[in-house]
DNA sequence: CCTGGAGTTGTCCTA
DNA sequence: TTAGGACAACTCCAG
């Protein structure tokens, strides 16, 4: 009798490294499945843009796995249904999977293991896409970490993650298995499709990834410590969206980025922050499992009666990067057209809603979580509830961006908010980043017309920051 | 249980 | 022009 096993793909799209896989590689057949499960997560399933990089990435790990002769399945519906269906079908014993850290997860894979065990089909859960399970990181009193410092210290200490495996040599179902088209999934923008011009700038899949990784770490770590903060320059990784589906694991990129400290001596300090990045990713992971209320409460109680106002149209105005502040501006509206955002400017668009508007962080992880290709339940929340000041070693409340002097500090020469804002093209460099401040011949030979061609400020820097200050200081006042 | 140093990414005012 | 301190007080976490 043929001994077959399913292997049950999730966010973990590649083939390397992959320990489930490769343990799933000693039975006489393996039938790989992708499940589209939209009732999974409730409101946080996938949005437009993480749909396109799913597309890509399945496009990308169906050509690779064609190419050893297996066809991945695509099945659509409940998951527990559709594995334990397939399982008979195929007479597998054994299902095998990658861990994830929702906070639907456990009880999802729970139920998955016991009822596939009633058709006597053993589940087998491997590690997920992190560097550490959250159970094996915790304060010396055996609780989960708060601080980031401290967590990642206390990383630094464990034993290296796992050497990374190789792709598994697989052999297929011995018969043809009935699968759905991708093409029928609609994963892709149609009418309009918003995402035309994106296959020239990503290459979701595994290959993609590691072309990324290789890139990043020969040509733009060496200046990672001061270039990553300023948007125009490329030393930032761009490995989030990659990380988020598993096109690549974290553990790849540590031991890619421990060679390259070894043969490269003088990027080692570059080298360790950029792990720290890497560490921040782990963190949110860590702190999502222990506090799966992240994404929809404030993590610290003091914010549950926060004063957020509720203005639409300031809103729709940060939304469609229409707030009259260039940086902000230009953040928002290459969110929009390319699925990504540099990280400095996220966090100064992200001040500016909570600060400046006054809106409610969650406003802001409904935005990203729609319109970003790295759209991750635990980096997304953590990040917002940092910037609002709810967060796990959040951000103090005094900290308000400037985004006039966070523009001309990391976007002096203006080249990326001219490139994302391009109305504003030819005013100098020293308005460009207050037009409202310039003289009215400096805004004429610019073509610029406040009000008209670009927007006035949506609110006066100085006193937004002071009501910001003021609502914050009334949470000293609550119990 | 107590103690004390520390805590991703800033801004503004003053001297 | 520039450097330093204030901006709350609190919680976290290791010793």
């Amino acid at each position: 009798m043929t001994d077959t096993a399913l292997y049950w793909f999730r966010d973990d799209l590649r083939l390397t490294d992959l320990a489930g896989l490769a343990a799933a590689a000693a039975h006489d057949q393996v039938v790989p499945v992708y499940i589209r499960d939209t009732s999974l997560g409730g409101e946080w399933s996938p949005g437009g843009a993480s749909d396109w990089w799913l597309h890509g990435s399945l496009e990308s790990l169906q050509q690779d796995l064609q190419r050893q002769g297996i066809t991945l399945v695509l099945r659509t519906g409940d998951t527990q249904s559709v594995l334990s269906e397939l399982a008979q079908e195929i007479g597998a014993n054994s299902v095998y999977c990658s861990r994830h850290y929702q906070p639907w997860s456990a009880a999802l894979e729970r139920e998955i293991r016991d009822a596939l065990a009633q058709g006597d089909v053993t589940l087998k859960r491997y590690p997920g896409t992190l560097l550490h399970e959250p159970e094996d990181v915790a304060t010396g009193g055996g609780t989960p970490f708060k601080v980031f410092t401290p967590f990642w210290r206390a990383c630094l200490r464990r034993p290296d993650p796992a050497p990374t495996l190789p792709a598994p040599t697989l052999r297929g179902a011995d018969r043809r298995i009935a699968s759905e088209a991708l093409a029928d999934w609609q994963l892709l923008p149609t009418a309009p499709n918003w995402a035309a011009g994106w296959d020239a700038l990503w290459q979701p899949g595994e290959a993609g990834a590691h072309d990324a990784l290789a890139q990043f770490l020969a040509d733009h770590v060496q200046d990672y410590d001061d270039g990553r903060d300023i948007p125009s320059q490329p030393n930032t990784s761009r490995l989030s969206p990659y990380l988020r589906f598993g096109n690549i694991s974290p553990r790849q990129v540590w031991h890619a980025a421990q060679a390259c400290k070894a043969t490269r001596p003088a990027a080692a300090g570059d080298i360790d922050k950029f792990l720290s990045e890497i560490g921040w990713r782990e963190f949110c992971y860590h702190l999502l499992f222990h506090f799966p209320a992240m994404p929809d409460e404030a993590f610290n109680p003091k914010f549950a009666f926060f004063p957020w106002g509720s203005d639409r149209d300031r809103l729709r105005a940060w939304e469609r990067g229409q707030t009259g502040y260039p940086i902000v501006d230009a953040g928002m509206r290459e969110l929009w057209q390319t699925g990504f955002m540099h990280n400095r400017v996220r966090m100064v668009v992200a001040s500016f809603l909570t600060k400046h508007l006054l809106i409610n962080w969650r406003e802001g992880e409904r935005w990203f979580w729609d319109c970003l290709l790295d759209a991750d339940l635990a980096s997304n929340a953590c990040s917002w509830q940092w910037v609002g000041g709810s967060g796990a070693d959040a951000s103090p409340y005094f900290r308000i961006f400037n985004p006039v002097a966070q523009g001309e500090k990391f976007d002096k020469a203006g080249e990326y908010t001219r490139r994302w804002v391009p109305e504003l093209a030819n005013m100098p460099d020293k308005f460009l980043h207050k037009p409202w401040e310039a003289p009215a011949e400096i805004l004429a030979e610019a073509g610029v017309v406040l009000g008209d061609t670009y927007p006035e400020p949506l609110v006066d820097h100085k006193s937004a920051r002071e009501a910001a200050l003021s609502a914050y200081s009334t949470l000293k006042e609550l119990p």
